[in-house]
This record gives C-alpha cells, structure tokens and sequence, in this order.
DNA sequence: GACATCGATGTAAAGGTTTTCATAAATGAT
DNA sequence: ATCATTTATGAAAACCTTTACATCGATGTC
C-alpha cells in the first residue's frame, strides 16, 4: 500500500499531450503558456493528483525551502511561542519548519548541521546565543548559510538578531513603579555577564536617574534568573534589613521566587510590596497575586525574524542588525501604591 | 559565498581513484568493501567535507527521513514537551521533524499534508485528534502515510495511540484523597462528551466504588476544562451549599480555578479543603498552595509514539492500537487530611 | 517579399545519489 | 588443472524535476 506509484511529471505530460517542460511550466509559469494548454494541463493534474515531487525538485534547484530551528529547548514556554511565530510565518511563505532541539548540547548542534551541509535546510534559526559547534572548522572552511537569532544574540557576529527592546521595557517598568509613588525599588537581577540582565538594569538605572531618584546599590541584587534565585535574594535583603518598597525582576521566574517568599512571610501584596516581572510568561497571570509584567511579544518576534530571514535568503542584505521590539505593559495585581516612603 | 560548489560523490571517488558506486557502498555498507580502499575513501572524504547530499539520495531512495507533527498549537506547554520528546527519539534514530502548526484551522491541515505528499516527510503524528482534511477525498483515493497519534485518540479509525492511562491515573488520584481520610470528593469535569472527561470520571467512580463510598451525584459536575470553569464549578457549590472535603479536577488548569475561588473565599488549604488536578503542567508547582496532580509522562510519550511510528516505517506491524502510560502520583502541599467528615 | 521579433513548445542536459547487473580477480573444491 | 564460488569493483540506469537552448510558426516592419 505504502507505493502506489505516485503521478510524476510525465503521467501529467502524456495525457495533456505536451512535454513535460510545459507541464513545468504550466505550474511554475502559468503565464509562459498558452490559455488552451494550461487549461488542459490542469485538467490532467487534477485526474491524476499529481503533486510535484519536492526532492527532486530540491535536488534541481539547489534549495529546499525548509528552515532549520536550533533551540536549546523547544519546550521552554519562553521559547514555544516564539516558536510559533517562526512557524506561522514561514508557512505562510512556503517554507517549512525544521526543528532541532539542541538540548544545549554541542554533540546534538554539531549534528543538526548535517541538515544544512545536506542541502535538507537553506537557512537557520538560532535560540542559542552562539553559532553552533562545528562551523568554521577543519576542513572546506565555514558553510555559513543565511542565518537570524532570536532570544539571544550571537555575540561576536555580525547575525542579524531580533528580540526585545530590553532596556526601554525596563525603563517602562521601573517608571510604572515610580509612577505608583515607589521611590526605593530593589532590581533583582540575573548574572551580570548576561547581555539581557545588563541592558534590563541599564534601563531600570535610567528611568530612575531620569526622575532624580538616587540609586541605592544596596537595592541591587544578583541571581541567576530563576525561581530560587528571586526567593533568595528576598530573604537575602531581610536579612540585611534593607527593604524596599517594590520589587523589579529581571524576569518573571524570578518575579515569582520574591512573590512565594513575601506570601511565606504573610505580607499583603500588593499593599505591603509590589513586584513586577519581565516576559510575561504563562503562568503569571496564575500567581496569586497575578503579576503585573512587561510583556514580550513573542509571536511578532518569530514572525519578523522569520520574514528578516527569508529576505536574507532571497538575497536582500539586512536592513539593520538588530531589530528590537517593544515590550508591552501588563497591569496585573502584584503592584500597588507605595504605602510608606 | 553562498554556493561555493559543494564536494559532490564524484570528487571524492576521483580522489580515492575509485567509482562512485564503491565510494557510496564505503559510506552505506563499509563491510562490502575491502578494508584498503574503505580507508582511502573516508580519507578523501575528509579531504573534501563530503556530505551525501540529502536531496539526491531522497530522490533516489523514496523517502525522506522526516517526520511530520500536526499540532494544533505547539506553544501549548501539555503539547511542547510532548514534542520534545517525540524529537529525541527522532533524532537519535536519524530522522528530522518536520512541524506543522496548524492552529485548528481546515485549510492549513490541508495544506501540510504538501509535506507528504510531494515525498517531504514518510510518517505523521498527530495530536489533533483526528484525520486531516483533506485525506480521502476525491481523486487517488485516499494516500495515508503511517502514522500515530498523540494526545488525543483519532475516533473511528485504526491508527495507534499513544498517551496516558487515564482510567487507572484517576483512580490512583481518588484514592490518594480516599486514603487522606476523604470520603466526600467532588469530581470536576470537563465536557462530558470528551473522551479524556470520560475516562477520568470512569476511574473515579470505580475508586469510590472499590472502597465502597456511595456516589453522590450532586459532587460531580461539569466544566469545560479552563481555569475560569474551575471556578465557577467551585461558586456553584457554595451557591447550592452541598460540599466536598476535597476536589478531584479533570485536569490542573481546572484545579487552579478551583484554588484560585478557594482562596479567594479566604479558605486555609489543604487545611480546609484538599484539591487535586491531573496532567501537571508547568505552572502547577507555583501556585499557592502548590498542587498535588498525576503527571502525564510527557517525554516519554512522545519518544514512545515516535518510536512506534519508525516501527511501522519499518514495516513492522502495530504490535497493540493503543499504547497506555503510567501516570505518576506528584504530593505537593495542596492536599491534606480530611478535617471534617 | 525579406527579415527581425515574438510566443509557444519541445529536446536534452544537469542535479547527486543508490543499486542492479556485469566483470574480473581471487579463492576453494575436485 | 579445471571449474564453481566468492569477493571487490565498475558501468549505467533510475529517481523526477527545472531550464538553457533550439525550433517553428505567426506577426509586424521596412
């Protein structure tokens, strides 16, 4: 059952009584033929359900029309819808989506290039943050074909990256805090060599520096970005006993670590302490209380890498290196006024 | 730079001073070709940074080592990890996975199925629930490629499945609230006309049975299986003032409605009221109080199901229709001892 | 009427493999 | 020494397209 011989070219050629260059042509080139024949054409086409064959086809033209994904981790809420944007996007350009979850190992990255060096995918996709092991070694030199990052830049590279505009969305956060009449506001962060955490606390520097408010760098905290993190840097300050009046995270993970311990501690929030987050990912409107977070358009970030990658494949240089969007204001019930001063 | 002529079968058989044909046999069958010249083909491979291009050998072999998943919403965090689990075992066996978005929409099912027919991909997995539009309809009948499906059974058909126990998951999920001194347990359903629904109901019933606790009809009641139907199940029952000690919910977006509306009426839990979802989703860990649910074996499903579809690539018959999982007990802080009786 | 131009179609090459079949050498049996 | 068998290799076909080039008739120009 599995080969039932499928239609090919020629099945069509015969009963349309032409060569099977019309035919070609016919279907890539309507306009190259002649009313009559594309007309019976067609008509074979439909009878016999013929379906170019994309292999061959690939093998003729040199490309395959499929997109190769390089995530560490397809599963990661952060990633996935990402995902879908890219995924949308491509489809609706005719090209398909290849996905290879790295697992953040360089084995598995090596190897997911064989889909490039294969001629199975014309371009790439990388979550990663770096180009993958395996380029630009030993023999034949690179193979570099087109490529965009999302998520995180490559550092060191001239890709082109799309992402968020981190340091206006912290700016626009901190601003929404101060806004509430917060004026000691705590920045729990990620690992300072983290390109993400650094621009996330520029802009939370200069949204207070920009109303006048000094920055206490008692109120500045590493972590590393997860929920354990923001719990630990929560007590870590009542320890220390140097409170602020609200919480900024550089993410939500870690948005929610400082949310579990002020419950744990009984506090009222939002009345007691605000806490704001950075992504909105899925479960911050779950949280109780639901966090208010700036929100990463994911969908549109895959959509315009998607795009920015297909122009570089049809041979339009980037316009620009960077596209950043912005971040959107979530207002949810994790911020409140400041009580005290 | 982008064709740089790659290194074709013919460089590296004119470099090794042998046929094209001995130098595919060294890569594909190295035992049929003696040890000498094996040595002096994978030496001009690597001279070269050949790779056997994927395009011409598909062409050739009919078939494309690709796997094709329709999904409704890949971001969906119950789909994703599915997925990450349905790409390791392809990967690890040497195939590529090809993924389909197809946002529940006719016309995009439709359209990927492109992927199989033009010889893009060999099997299908399908976590839609059901066949793709778009098969068996009008010329060259229907041309089905194997497949499996995931998540959701394909009613009224034979092609396998692979998911949870959902009967035996429930009943070990009433009988943890039973065995916490529980005997008035609600069940909060989903549409009853689900399958899932129906099973999960069934093995609720039969934990209750098996112990001897009447059913009470009033304590069971349907929803949709959204957060927002947990909750105003849960209103319902203080409305009509018949409840439970404890909740067993369909699924843990439901159960977190429920916490939610408990929470909200300023209940202690699980010192008031116990609630337990089913699936263990992400957020499950995080809410207040953290939920004890039945986690579905996400990972090992997909690696399962895509294992089964390579089985039948193989030409391997089905060994059973139906694949159950173990779905495994998770406490967290969400159920206690029966306060009252 | 000669000639260039144009439109529609066909012929054949090229794309890079895998694999059948044939050939030749080496080995073993008698 | 002869023949049968095995082992290692090569030649060529097949997989199915796209496309450069050639052909041919029709149309238009001078």
């Amino acid at each position: 059952m599995q080969h039932q011989k499928l239609a090919t070219i020629e099945d069509v050629a015969a009963i349309a009584g032409v060569s099977i260059a019309t035919v070609s042509r016919a279907i890539n080139e309507p306009r190259k033929v002649a009313d009559e024949t594309r007309r019976r054409v067609s008509e074979a086409v439909a009878q016999t359900g013929y379906t170019t064959n994309a292999m061959a086809r690939s093998l003729r033209m040199r490309r395959s029309n499929m997109i190769l994904i390089l995530a560490p981790d397809v599963g990661d809420p952060n990633f996935s819808n990402i995902l879908v944007g890219l995924e949308t996007e491509a489809s609706k350009r005719g090209y398909g989506v290849l996905i290879g979850n790295t697992q953040n190992d360089a084995t598995r990255e090596t190897d997911y290039l064989r889909f490039i060096s294969s001629n199975q995918a014309d371009g790439l996709i990388l979550f990663t943050g770096h180009l993958p092991y395996g380029f630009g070694n030993e023999a034949g030199e690179a193979r570099l074909p087109p490529m965009v990052a999302v998520n995180e830049p490559v550092s060191n590279s001239d890709v082109p990256f799309v992402g968020v505009d981190n340091f206006e969305g912290s700016r626009v956060a901190t601003e929404h805090l101060i806004s509430q009449g917060h004026r000691r506001i705590a920045f729990i962060g990620h690992s300072t060599s983290k390109a993400v955490n650094m621009l996330r606390e520029r802009g939370y520097r200069a949204a207070l520096e920009g109303q006048g408010i000094p920055i206490d760098p008692r109120l500045i905290l590493d972590g590393d970005g997860t929920t354990e993190s923001g719990r630990a840097a929560t007590e870590h300050m009542f320890v220390r006993d140097v409170l602020p009046t609200a919480f900024l995270c550089v993410n939500d993970a870690t948005a929610l670590g400082v949310i579990i311990s002020l419950n744990a501690r009984r506090y009222d929030l939002p009345r007691e302490f605000s806490v704001m987050g950075f992504d909105d990912i899925s479960f911050a409107s779950f949280v109780t209380p639901s966090l208010t977070t700036m929100k990463q358009p994911r969908l549109k970030i895959g959509e315009e890498a998607m795009d920015l990658l297909l122009a570089l494949l049809e041979g339009k240089p980037p316009r620009q290196k960077e596209v950043l969007l912005r971040a959107e204001l979530i207002v949810r019930n994790s911020v409140g006024r400041a009580a005290r001063e």
